[in-house]
DNA sequence: GGCCAGGTGTAAA
DNA sequence: TTTACACATGGC
């Protein structure tokens, strides 16, 4: 990965190693979170789909309303009539293409979600991504967060943050991103949890598009950061 | 009131 | 191959 030469007050270090500090600062910060705010690992499944581009709070409301109706489960998901599953989804956003996607989803998936979901990480990633509307994201957080699988989960967050730290990948992609982090950490299911939890709480307390720098726990070596 | 949110796929340039 | 746009609700 292209590395800038160190300049007089930057430590002389590498972006895996940034990254592994990082992951450090926030757990002394949060503890050790582990994390997805859904109450079942089927709501990570429906979760993952609705909270594209969608704020949790939207999602919430949507994932409400499938409870309500009592369909929080695979097989009577599935067989739901599409237009009553637009229906419920509707606060959570373009919910006409989620509808289709989390169909497409359910029907990759079958009855036996979690069976689906079992086998090498990697192998069941592929199968995941060729589901439409599936992408590498949503994938991810259903591999780490539903499915126990151990893999980094790239979101705007994780972008924001680690580009105002200095840190950029070989190659600017959703891959390139996740290569990065999963180079520089350990393979580990729980690692990888409550570090992508660190980042997404951090981005909410801290690192926001107008971010707080002042408080935040890592501005002592965020170039960003006012001194 | 306008901007934006834990993306993804498609269609123009 | 890169860039722009559609999808859409609710909070700030």
């Amino acid at each position: 990965m292209m590395m800038a030469p160190p300049g007089p007050t930057q430590a002389v270090t590498t972006d895996a190693a940034l990254i592994r500090e990082v992951g450090l600062r926030l757990a002394a910060h949060y503890g050790d979170l582990h994390w997805w705010p859904a109450e079942s690992p089927f709501e990570v499944v429906v979760g993952a789909v609705l909270t594209q581009n969608t704020a949790w709070t939207n999602v919430e409301r949507a994932i409400a309303n499938l409870r309500t109706a009592g369909l929080l489960n695979a097989p009577r998901l599935r067989r739901t009539p599409h237009e009553e599953l637009e229906g419920y989804i509707r606060p959570s956003g373009t919910y006409r293409v989620k509808a289709r996607r989390l169909a497409a989803l359910l029907e990759w998936l079958g009855d036996d979600w979690q069976a689906a979901l079992v086998g090498p990480t990697e192998d069941v990633r592929r199968a995941l991504l060729r589901v439409p509307g599936i992408g590498g994201e949503t994938a991810d957080a259903i591999l780490l967060y539903s499915a126990g699988h151990p893999t980094f989960v790239i979101d705007a967050y994780t972008r924001r943050i680690m580009t105002r730290l200095g840190v950029h990948p070989a190659v600017d992609s959703y891959d390139g991103w996740r290569c990065l982090f999963m180079t520089a950490l350990p393979a580990n299911t729980a690692g990888f949890n409550a570090y992508h939890a660190g980042l997404v709480q951090l981005g909410k307390d801290y690192c926001r598009p107008n971010p707080r720098c002042e408080a935040c726990p890592l501005r002592t070596f965020c170039p960003t950061a006012p001194t």
